[in-house]
DNA sequence: TACATGTCTGAACATACGTTCAATCGAGCG
DNA sequence: CGCTCGATTGAACGTATGTTCAGACATGTA
């Protein structure tokens, strides 16, 4: 036998973050995370209680994961890329667990996100004070729709690669050159928009009666809404 | 009895379109679908084979929706919400049906994803054409990033709710005064970007340096990338 | 060595699922 | 009316799952 380096407890949650990531929340059962932690399926019930209790074991260690890489990033300068501090060591299903449970509602999935719009904010608002970015009229609004930006492209991390050819999910992404097919498209949408100023002229006026009178159809907006 | 409007096969895959809608993909069974269109269990399998079968045929028959949305779409002109069409009428679920598929690799979605960055080409190049748009360097790679973001706020409505009180799901949403607080910032960002002019004067070199030397780690675009 | 204590095992159980199939129903027709 | 035949039923079956628990095991202590 050789010798143990983590816990038990330790090792069957890694191995049901691996299996949650692969296989998919559903299609992880006990005797799969058991197997790959090379222990019985009773000892994944004894140390987390349920299936339930192991699912949130998970998810309290990646929030803690990201609080820890939270405070290496603040020292290391704003950084827009939300999810690199995840890739760089550790679990290497980390990321793609969290893929995997970005869609349904657990509790501390969504404090994980709060965390993670919360912390955008003030990096937003550094960038803006060092001349890095634009003020917005919208902070917080602009922060969420960055932020779930962000991570609506990691969980649909399948239809980017087909279509794009980058894996975000691949722990080597950082470094591989797949990337720039990646961010040419975003800096460029980051840097200019897409809309034209004649347009968003036009476009200022409909903004302006559409949030005076919500209430009519929205046939107006049509043709003209992101 | 009541009159029955549709057919047997096509209430139960409507049934099932809500069921995966509102209980989720894994969360859904024969029993509960049979339940919710007033058939037996068996009956369910007798139209559809099986469970992988029926799901497939929730698949095409969104697929089926959206390709006839799309024509009266393309009539009246370029559109860059891709959702507002399955919005209107019809199954008022399949909006979410659609959330709840995109993260799972059906065939049938992948294709539907495909047709929708295609058409996404086709509207922003149209767009670039009449002054709307500002051209791109990367057509393709600008339609691929811009549907997914769309799409990934689709599937993260739960997140987006919660955090900007904007329900992208809820039927009634294009006509909702709670539109304007998802508008408002991605109008901006899709307006001005979010980088100022010196930054991405910065960001283009180091893009650059990216590009040719791609196999450094990622050290550099640390604190740049978003 | 002998004992104590907490860990781990793996066979067993209840449950819920997808699926099957003989029986039943009901509309169309001679 | 009597007959036919496809649609529909719902009880039953095999399988896989989460969970339990009595016993085996390892480890530290005296």
């Amino acid at each position: 036998m050789e010798i143990e380096e983590r816990s038990t407890a330790a090792r069957i949650r890694d191995a049901a973050i691996e299996c949650f990531a692969i296989e998919g929340i559903s299609g992880t059962t006990a005797r799969k995370v058991a197997a790959l932690a090379d222990v019985s399926p009773g000892s994944v019930i004894n140390h987390f209680g349920s299936m339930e209790g192991l699912r949130q074991a998970c998810d309290h260690h990646l929030l803690a994961v990201t609080r820890n890489r939270k405070q290496e990033a603040m020292a290391a300068g704003p950084n827009f890329d939300i999810l690199s501090a995840l890739r760089v060591e550790g679990n290497p299903h980390l990321l793609a667990y969290l893929a995997a449970v970005l869609t349904d509602d657990a509790p501390a999935v969504a404090e994980l996100v709060d965390l993670m719009v919360s912390d955008a904010e003030v990096y937003l608002a550094q960038g803006v004070e060092s001349g890095m970015l634009k003020p917005s009229s919208d902070p917080h609004g602009r922060a969420v729709i960055m932020v779930l930006w962000n991570l609506g492209l990691l969980v649909m991390h399948h239809h980017l690669d087909r279509l794009l050819g980058a894996d975000l999910v691949d722990p080597e992404f950082g470094s591989s050159p797949a990337i720039a097919k990646y961010l040419t498209p975003i800096m460029e949408l980051y840097g200019e928009g897409v809309f034209t100023a004649e347009f968003m002229e036009n476009a200022r006026t409909a903004m302006a009666a559409l949030a005076e009178t919500a209430t009519n159809s929205s046939e107006d907006t049509k043709g003209t809404s992101p």
